[in-house]
DNA sequence: TCTCTTATCGAGAGTGAGTCGCAATTGGGT
DNA sequence: ACCCAATTGCGACTCACTCTCGATAAGAGA
């Protein structure tokens, strides 16, 4: 993964390489607030602004993905952990939801517009059972 | 619904009425942005920040409803002509999705997790035809 | 290993979109 | 007309980024 950024002409920084293994040990999306302090903790100059860059270096690359949450700040995760999310406005209770249970509006949005969702990058909002 | 603001103990303001006029002329959404040029070209001193809270009053009486379009500001319309969205996030174009399109998402969300989902609220990012 | 180009960095200022505290004003029930 | 709580204007503040700039350091080539 670190060879891919070389072969962009990107570089290995030790910034880079400490922010990839937080995000391979974060089992759950992280908000950069969270990543900056994981990373801190091991290399303490890292500048908050150095992790919002690279975290964008390796969202172009396709290694990492963001999803908004509602009203919240942004999350990061791997790229292949990425999933769609139902979250209650009222309570913030979230749900994981398989690709699946877009099926229906993914094929009706292609037949109608020619649009292609991807709903993971915004979750749902709605209401959970106890709070509806 | 200036006596419903009334009946709640609240007051019917100049900003209000203005803000409530432009909001009605609006046949779509309006950012925060384009309802406080609207009201001052109407009435010059009227700030900002009464906007905001005029805004969130009248969301919380139910009279307008906010949307997220992807990463910009929120926009603003009457509650009774709030609908889905379907935002291409490569080149800004937005459908209007009815509600039908999201039937069985809100099936399949209420079966398997008992989620009441709010598709309106913020919109569901993608590609268009041209982008994909 | 040394050099050199330039990607990347830390520091800090700047921006957009709201949110808050406060003293002055005003709507509207009486 | 009176009174007082709701509302307002104003500015300061927060949060989540984003940008600029001079310094630093990867890593390709010698």
């Amino acid at each position: 993964m670190l060879s891919l950024l070389r072969a962009r002409g990107g570089r290995a920084t030790a910034s880079r390489r400490i922010l990839l293994e937080v995000l391979f040990d974060s089992h759950d999306h992280r908000s950069v607030e969270e990543l900056a302090a994981a990373v801190q903790s091991r290399a303490p100059d890292v500048h908050l602004s150095t992790i919002y860059r690279n975290l964008e270096e390796l969202e172009e690359l396709g290694v990492i993905a963001h999803t908004h949450l509602g009203h919240g700040p942004a999350t990061y995760q791997l790229a292949t952990s990425a999933h769609a999310h139902l979250l209650c406005e009222r309570c913030g209770r979230r749900y994981e939801a398989p690709a699946e249970l877009f099926a229906g509006l993914a094929r009706a949005a292609r037949q109608r517009y020619g649009f292609t969702i991807d709903p993971r990058h915004f979750a749902i909002l709605g209401r959970c059972a106890e709070c509806a």
